[in-house]
DNA sequence: TATTAGACACGACAAAAGTCGTATACAAAA
DNA sequence: TTTTGTATACGACTTTTGTCGTGTCTAATA
């Protein structure tokens, strides 16, 4: 499925007024960075690059140099890393005006993970060297990346308690908790085309059997209710007992 | 075992010219901050306190609000997380050189882990005001805590992969590598007086008697040999092996 | 020296997670 | 409509992890 074929560029041509517009317009919406004052997010627009990538391509590898930073500004990507074994651990879900790739390029390290995008994705690409260039002269600029970071580690630290401490079925109930919508007074999991037993299984560290188990048990109880476009939560007081078990 | 007397307040006379050369040379030490201009440094060196906790002592408790960050001059400091069932889960290990705290002081949040003293340390303590308004203040500053919390997420990273990805035996290979010192031409892993089984499992996310397994494993494979004062690593290639499955 | 608390060993067992083979259902493509 | 591939179901089984009870050793203390 996850194949590496070059991307879209849409648009490189960075004086492009269309081009400038578009992107302030993006990270107006991003959380840390909605308060920057208009210049510094200009430098940041003329930098950057718009892509698109269609689902199932690799934005990038794990082990590569990170030499870009990418604003996500439509569709879903997931970070993974592998094992040697060909086992699957996703490390983020992120959606439009969500930041990656940032990690790694203020370390100056390789990617962690590998990006893959599960839907068409359009995101913005910053070469590293501007965006570091650009946050150690901005200081504002440098806050909403320290806060960014600091989110990023609290995340990670949840992350390590769910998988350390908590059963699958807890885990499972927690991310439905975490993701439902209310539609007319209920409350809904919405499944998209990518969100296959497989990848809801990836996004708890397990296997679709497992997973699978897991959700029919949490049927069985009437919890919940797996439809095809949808996972229904009928209990969610219910639930949220199972997510501390 | 840990209790929450009150530290002693070993100086917190600011303008003490001890002090201040004192903490100055600790910064000199820390990675990422080695480099610091002096007079940022001395900055910091003022807002600071330096303060001592016994062996079992905590720092600070999870979900405390982070109004602190803390510098670590000497001894060693783990960070846990408990589940609601009293399970733990550790999250850092620090020895001397090493800054905690930061992390939710950025964020404005609650520390996401409790602080525990391992063994008589002595800590700097920087108020979280004070820190945030210097390190907006001065670029250098910020830039070194943006490349701090990046290498924070990169060990968690790693972390989340070990415990999701790999068994507890081969998360037990690696620490042992990571942590083993050459002696002699051998490979030696101290005890401390910390160092328990007790300890060690929870550094690994499990429970003493799966640890105490997996160590008589491998040393019933002659890859180990476990003293009462030091863990001897015979065959460093093989462990090596181990801990990738 | 006698006592005691903590650290560790060990075997039996229980529960959770992961694996495998096979069967079925459905949707997109031919 | 038929075909085909992907997603899911399900039961049997293995492995790993976690729990429990009991017993031993040792270092510190009385």
């Amino acid at each position: 499925m996850s194949s590496r074929n070059k991307s879209t560029p849409v648009s490189s041509l960075n004086s492009d007024p269309g081009h400038l517009t578009r992107l302030k317009t993006l990270l107006a919406k991003i959380r840390h960075f909605e308060n920057l004052p208009s210049d510094i997010r200009e430098e940041i627009a003329v930098a950057a690059t718009l892509r698109h990538f269609d689902a199932g391509q690799v934005i990038y590898l794990e082990g590569e140099p990170a030499d870009a930073v990418y604003l996500l500004e439509s569709g879903w990507v997931k970070a993974v890393r592998m094992s040697r074994e060909g086992r699957e651990q996703a490390l983020l879900f992120l959606r439009d005006g969500e930041v990656f790739g940032d990690v790694a390029a203020f370390t100056g390290t390789a990617y962690p993970g590998t990006a893959i995008a599960l839907e068409p994705v359009d995101v913005w690409v910053i070469p590293a060297k501007n965006l570091l260039d650009l946050t150690a002269q901005h200081s504002e600029l440098a806050m909403a990346f320290i806060r960014h970071m600091g989110e990023r580690v609290l995340y990670y630290v949840g992350l390590v308690e769910d998988i350390a401490l908590r059963s699958v079925e807890a885990r499972l109930a927690n991310t439905l908790l975490r993701n439902a919508e209310q539609h007319d007074g209920i409350l809904i999991v919405p499944r998209r085309s990518w969100t296959t037993f497989d990848e809801m299984a990836v996004r708890l560290g397990t296997v679709r059997d497992v997973l699978s188990r897991a959700l029919h048990n949490l049927e069985r109880e009437k919890l919940l209710e797996v439809g095809r476009h949808e996972i229904i939560l009928l209990d969610p007081t219910g639930l949220e007992k199972r997510g501390s078990l």
